[in-house]
DNA sequence: GGTACCACTTTCCTAAAGGATATCGGTATA
DNA sequence: TATACCGATATCCTTTAGGAAAGTGGTACC
């Protein structure tokens, strides 16, 4: 249950700085994978099934071409979506999730678990003046 | 154990943003919080009880002063962490995790436990070329 | 008086993220 | 021929994050 063993968490009073720097790094892998403003919303949009590139633009207002191709980009080089061209005319481009990117589950609900907590407790206390 | 309900999330599909959004917003909250380049490591570094300023800074290199400051402000401002002034000399403030900032854990080690195998999973790739 | 320590703050700067707008090549349709 | 759609790129610009370096006010020590 302990993902992270404290026992070896000694780097803040020991100062062995590689140990520490060790157990942060899948931290921040995971954190980058869900990093960039659009990532999150393209992710949830494709929990719902295949989807062409102008529908999911379609889908989430604000969302720029330019934008939508470099995080589309960066879901495919870490395989968490894949990309289908069907020599349609005009070509269709289908994105989808990959059995991969559908393990994120667990992490997105614990982060929409605590993030809703966290924000009952700031409306509670901002009720309360 | 659906922290996001299914039924609910149908923005995608039938363009219903506001339901999207609110769903989607409690996750860029927790998102916020761990985001940053300092804040993880200052979490952490708090994990292992109270911390005066220039120990954490010491502690965590290339961390600079204005950074440190502005970071634990934010966690203070979301209750994470508790700032202490004693009325020494030098003026001595402590820094500790609240129980409440105790409460990211579960949301860390998952965190923790996907970047690990994602980490795994791409080390295996390149290791097969 | 000079220096040093603590807990910061201030100023200035660079780099990266993100947005607006235009454009591209290809095909279809009027 | 003109227009529109698809799936993007390219260019330019603004905003935000973050870093380097110096300074501040207070106290203590020499």
């Amino acid at each position: 249950m302990e993902a992270i063993e404290h026992d070896k968490r000694k780097c803040p009073t020991h100062l062995s700085t590689g140990e520490c720097t060790k157990q942060l790094l899948p931290v921040k892998d995971a954190l980058d994978i869900l990093s960039g403003k659009w990532k999150l919303q393209i992710i949830l949009s494709l929990t719902f099934g295949k989807k062409r590139f102008k529908q999911i633009q379609r889908e989430i207002p604000g969302l720029t071409p330019k934008m939508l191709s470099k995080e589309l980009k960066e879901l495919e080089v870490n395989e968490l979506a894949s990309r289908h061209v069907y020599d349609t005319a005009p070509v269709t481009v289908e994105y989808e999730l990959t059995a991969y990117g559908r393990t994120l589950r667990p992490l997105i609900d614990e982060l929409h678990k605590w993030g809703s907590r966290h924000r009952k407790r700031i409306i509670a206390k901002s009720g309360r003046g």
